[in-house]
RNA sequence: GGGCAGGUGGCGGAAUUGGCAUACGCGCAGGGCCUAGGACCCUGUCCCGUAAAAGGGGUGUGGGUUCAAGUCCCACCCUGCCCACCA
């Protein structure tokens, strides 16, 4: 076919056009039939030594949907598009990349759309995963298919029961009663990490506690090892993050406090409490405590306990308003946990009459409460209050009267050193009348600002007494209604008028002026200021602007305190700028009102009281039990078996059950799975059991070891279970003796890349992690932590709002392929912005994208037709090393490869974008080689139109058969050459003072005399420079500065 | 309340170590092609200023460091996500 005849330029022509939709299925196919996404996953070579296994295992894993019938969320085909190109780019590296997909179809997701739409969930089931398969083979991904699964498949949900078996065995699952989340919508409970801001994950509804006997894992277990492990796995770092914040681990101190009984004479001291206290002590009546701030135990004025707390079970702890705590119990436990936290702002609470605790360092009795702010199921479900320095304490306090202590003082200003401190303070003075501040207002030289009355005790004097002393003298005002108190800091500070440094201990008082009348002669007269009386908002903004002296950290604090203090007495309602809202010091700082440990700092001070009151210094997590039960249908039932016979015959003499079992047995391994039965009636009944607890032919057992008539346990699995394992069964869904195979599992995990969204930083990725090293512990596998390297992607939005149902902003992917092709859409979606940071959707984008396609494809027939038409193939031409094209084709090179790496597909594509431009506007220098570079690069992003054009142009076997064609994402990617790279020259940036002023070419390495000589050619720089430069920066091949 | 991410043209977003702010794309404007529309191609597009230049301003706000700040430091404001009475 040399010369073209007109039929064969209209048919070219005709061929020109670019039908996305008909090479998109076309090459699926083939793919398809010709296994090119399937690596050998077997582990040992082939029988004659030459094998061809893989050699280079990549098993790059993105994070399985769990489908509904309305199909993939074009959010899915983000991530998985997203995921797919790093391992398209991983293969052509030569890795054996192994790339699988499933459905995560069990649990209550799919279960509550089967119920919402009428349908049962394992007939729902068969239809969306039709549906879903049907749309992941459209997005174009290099899945492996011939691995898939899915989680309600008896040939998984077999393994999932497994793994319940072998953790009972190993005693990592265990039963117990508990107050647990219960979601009245679901009809089910739910794990801790299920409920958000008290409401179901999945539906949204408000979680109530119930009570309820539940299987539980012991993750707590692995807490320490979880958290560690985290400094060892490439993550991002929000995710591990996330995770250390769930575990929460916190290091502090077991503290008992004794009870007593006999507190009704209060006139006793400290020390006979003490000493009666110790000989009450031997009836071993206390309450524990956990803190991390032993360090405040000074300020504990009071205690409470969580309503839930063993204490107020029996009567004899002798309480003596039992029916009133009662009360007040019921109540708390009545509450939903969404009510309890919305009341948060208003605390309530009891007080145990009739038992008081002694503080442990002081010997001072202090009173016990009753309050729901207090939770049962976290440290010791008992709190030691310290009012000054907790803000939950604090509003406890204030509420019910109770006394504030400050223990620990801010310090203000720069680190302390070792000198010796004063003892000084401060005074605000506030009239009524005027609602004004009488403050000093200072004019020492240039310098001009206001300041509180305050100055140093004298000996013998006490603190109040001397900072009256120093009002009456500075400013003559003596008559007072009302003097208090307000705190206590460390200051490092400028004395101005004196010109030293100085370092105190300040206390400041609130003073309220009864009258403004002035002693007739002030003691001490200061030339330096002179009284005035200002607004709040007057002083503080003074103060701040005039901020050059430490003095003013603490008289800005003690100001806020102070007025805070007056509105909350009621002397200024009015006028009270929103900033002084009085705030409790939670910080550390330096020890006050703390006996001997007074002065030392906080942190130290925490360690050495908890040993002075023999506290036991411990770690507590945050982290809790996983909650395995669910009162469902939907799910893999737990495969436990109960027997009444065995649990009678283990108890001991005294009626309590022995430790190795209360009747419980697992189903024997050889009976699993446990098949979900096909029951019509599978709605959540809501009585806290699950509706297979009425199908008698499913719980109807004989027990596995005493063969008497026994009850299979009826509740089926969290979902989350499911999901937990899934990344090992992928490479071994053919094995069918045992989860997986331990030969293809040593050679393809852990997992080399995964992918998937941040909501699932704490649920799946923590649960996970938590079996694999269960396994791993188990010697079952080789690694604990299951996924090397992991990348959260980032939240596709639509319009500038998340895509939700309810909004009906949801984009249904297959409208856009249809419409545009599933390259398009790709690569718009990738183009959008950061993967790692999410992009907004918006229609009108995806033209670019597809006009971008369009030139690539028209470029590519330009080629064809040249190939068609030329004794030489455009292909064979060799390109000149030398040119501007080969420069930025290996920019470009490096550039995708390095961007693709680190998940920046966006400016990857812009510079392809950039690069076809080039292409464009020289043509004629366009050699063969540099399409076929270009198109391998592209190859990862739009894998349907760079396989056709690389085919036509480049390959022989076009027109074989499907299975024998040689792909191009089997190519090899292509390689810069760093020196072809290098510029010859650079755009000298010419400046005056900063601002650019001109520029010059000059050769790469020109030195600075070069640069100047150039710059002095430039006719708008000798402008500038009227005078000889101060200095000259030279930054060799970028610019030259001149400061005149 | 805490943690994290972020704030740059009309919009999505670029910007190595601090060194030309706004790459690439969308949109918009003008022009070409065409009976016309669409598609496509070319040109322009941060703001003020100008016939055009020159010049000036400009990366949430206010300060600082520096010859030079989107980038570093301090304080603050706003948005999104996650967590939240965790002792």
């Amino acid at each position: 076919m040399r010369g073209l005849s007109s039929q064969g330029i209209a048919a070219t022509l005709y061929f020109m056009r670019y039908f996305p939709q008909k090479i998109e299925s076309k090459w699926q196919a083939r793919w398809l039939k010709g296994k090119i996404y399937e690596p050998d996953l077997l582990a040992r070579p082939r029988r004659r030594g030459i094998g061809t296994r893989a050699k280079k295992p990549f098993y790059n894993l993105m994070m399985f949907p769990y489908p509904s019938a309305e199909g993939l969320h074009v959010g899915n085909m983000y991530a998985f598009t997203g995921a797919d190109i790093y391992g398209r780019f991983k293969r052509m590296q030569g890795y054996d990349v192994f790339e699988p997909i499933g459905l995560d179809g069990f649990g209550i997701h799919s279960e509550n759309y089967a119920l919402k739409i009428g349908k049962h969930p394992m007939e729902l089931s068969r239809i969306t995963e039709k549906n879903f398969y049907r749309q992941l083979q459209m997005i174009g991904n290099g899945f492996a298919w011939q691995e898939r699964l899915e989680t309600y498949d008896p040939e998984y949900y077999k393994w999932t029961q497994w793994i319940f078996v072998r953790l009972f065995k190993e005693g990592l699952a265990y039963r117990k009663k508990q107050a647990v989340n219960w979601c009245p919508s679901c009809k089910t409970v739910l794990a801790d990490e299920q409920v958000i801001s008290g409401e179901c994950e999945r539906c949204g509804s408000k979680v109530h506690k119930k009570d309820l006997e539940q299987w539980f894992f012991k993750i707590t277990d692995y807490a320490e090892r979880l958290l560690k492990n985290l400094e060892k796995i490439d993550w991002s770092e929000r995710i591990k993050i996330a995770q250390r914040n769930w575990i929460g681990r916190s290091e502090g101190a077991l503290i008992k406090f004794a009870l007593s009984r006999n507190y009704a004479d209060t006139t006793r001291t400290n020390t006979e409490i003490l000493r009666k206290s110790a000989s009450s002590q031997r009836e071993s009546a206390f309450i524990e405590v956990f803190t991390t701030r032993a360090d405040t135990l000074f300020g504990a004025t009071y205690l409470v306990v969580a309503p839930e707390h063993p204490m107020l079970m029996n009567q004899e702890s002798g309480i003596m308003n039992y029916g009133e705590v009662r009360g007040y119990i019921q109540n708390a436990k009545s509450k939903s946990e969404e009510e309890r936290i919305a009341a948060s702002k208003e605390k309530t609470g009891v007080e145990l009459k009739g038992v008081k605790a002694i503080n442990p360092a002081n010997g001072e009795m202090i009173p016990i409460w009753v309050a729901d702010y207090v939770l049962g199921n976290i440290g010791t479900g008992a709190i030691m209050a310290v009012p000054a320095h907790d803000e939950r304490d604090f509003e406890f306090a204030k509420k019910f009267d109770l006394p504030i202590r400050q223990i620990v003082a801010p310090e203000t200003g720069e680190k302390r050193n070792k000198e010796e401190f004063r003892d000084g303070g401060s005074g605000v003075v506030f009239d009524p009348e005027t609602q004004k501040y009488a403050i000093a207002h200072w004019k020492k030289g240039e310098r001009e600002w206001y300041g509180l009355f305050s100055g140093g005790v004298e000996e013998g004097e006490d603190i109040e007494k001397g900072i009256l002393r120093e009002i009456k003298e500075e400013s003559g005002y003596y008559d007072f209604v009302h003097v208090e108190q307000i705190e206590t800091a460390f200051a490092h500070y400028h004395n101005i008028p004196r010109n030293v440094d100085r370092f105190a201990k300040a206390t400041c008082f609130l003073v309220i002026l009864k009258t403004t009348a002035v002693q007739e002669q002030k003691l001490e007269t200061h030339e330096d200021f002179i009284v005035e009386w200002v607004s709040a908002g007057e002083i503080l903004e003074n103060l701040e602007r005039n901020n050059y002296n430490h003095e003013h950290d603490h008289w800005i604090r003690f100001l806020k305190q102070a007025v805070g203090r007056a509105i909350e007495l009621r002397y200024d309602t009015t006028s009270a700028p929103s900033i002084f809202h009085q705030r409790v010091h939670t910080n550390s700082g330096i020890l006050i009102n703390s006996g001997k440990f007074t002065g030392t700092d906080s942190e130290k001070a925490k360690w050495e009281i908890t040993k002075f009151v023999k506290g036991k210094r411990t770690v507590h997590y945050r982290l809790r039990d996983w909650l395995i039960s669910r009162q469902r249908y939907w799910g893999p039932p737990i495969p436990m078996i109960f027997c009444e016979n065995c649990a009678k015959r283990s108890r001991t003499s005294d009626g309590s059950p022995t430790s190795d079992g209360l009747g419980w047995h697992p189903v024997p391994e050889k009976d699993l799975p446990v098949r979900l039965p096909y029951i019509k009636k599978f709605r959540p009944t809501g009585t806290g059991k699950s509706p297979l607890a009425s199908v008698e032919r499913f719980y109807k057992v004989r027990c596995p070891k005493c063969k008497s008539w026994a009850r299979r346990e009826t509740d089926v699995s969290d979902t989350f279970l499911d999901s937990a394992w899934y990344f090992l069964r992928y490479p071994s869904v053919r094995e069918e003796k045992k989860p997986w195979n331990p030969a293809i599992t040593k050679k393809w995990l852990p997992v080399h890349m995964y992918i998937g969204g941040a909501e699932h930083s704490v649920l799946h990725l923590l649960y996970s992690r938590f079996l694999a090293m269960v396994f791993s512990d188990w010697g079952l596998t080789h690694f604990e932590e299951p996924f090397a390297k992991f990348r959260a992607h980032g939240l596709l939005i639509k319009d500038g709002a998340k895509m939700s149902k309810s909004k009906g902003n949801v984009v249904n992917p297959d409208e856009y392929i249809r419409a545009y092709g599933a390259d398009a859409l790709r690569m718009y979606l990738m183009f959008l912005g950061p993967f790692e940071q999410g992009g907004d959707f918006r229609d009108t984008g995806i033209k670019g994208i597809t006009r971008f396609l369009e030139r690539v494809w028209r470029f590519g027939q330009v080629q064809i037709s040249q190939n068609l038409r030329s004794q030489i193939p455009i292909s064979k031409k060799v390109p000149n090393p030398k040119s501007k094209i080969q420069k930025i084709l290996h920019q470009t090179t490096k550039k995708v490869t390095e961007d693709i790496e680190n998940l920046q597909y966006n400016t990857a594509i812009s510079a392809l974008m950039v690069l076809l431009n080039e292409f464009e506007s020289n043509k004629e220098k366009v050699s063969g080689e540099d399409i076929n570079v270009f198109l391998k690069l592209l190859a990862p992003f739009a894998p349907h139109i760079s396989e056709e054009l690389w085919q036509r142009i480049f390959s022989t076997t076009y027109n074989l058969q499907p299975t024998t064609f040689r792909s191009i994402h089997l190519e090899l990617w292509p390689k810069y050459n760093p020196k072809l790279i290098q510029e010859d020259t650079f755009e000298l940036v010419i400046q005056v003072n900063g601002k650019l002023r001109g520029r010059a070419t000059l050769p790469m390495g020109a030195k600075e005399k070069e640069a100047k000589d150039a710059a002095m050619q430039i006719e708008q720089v000798r402008k500038f420079l009227t005078t000889e430069p101060k200095k000259i920066i030279f930054v060799q091949n970028k610019l030259i500065n001149f400061v005149v």
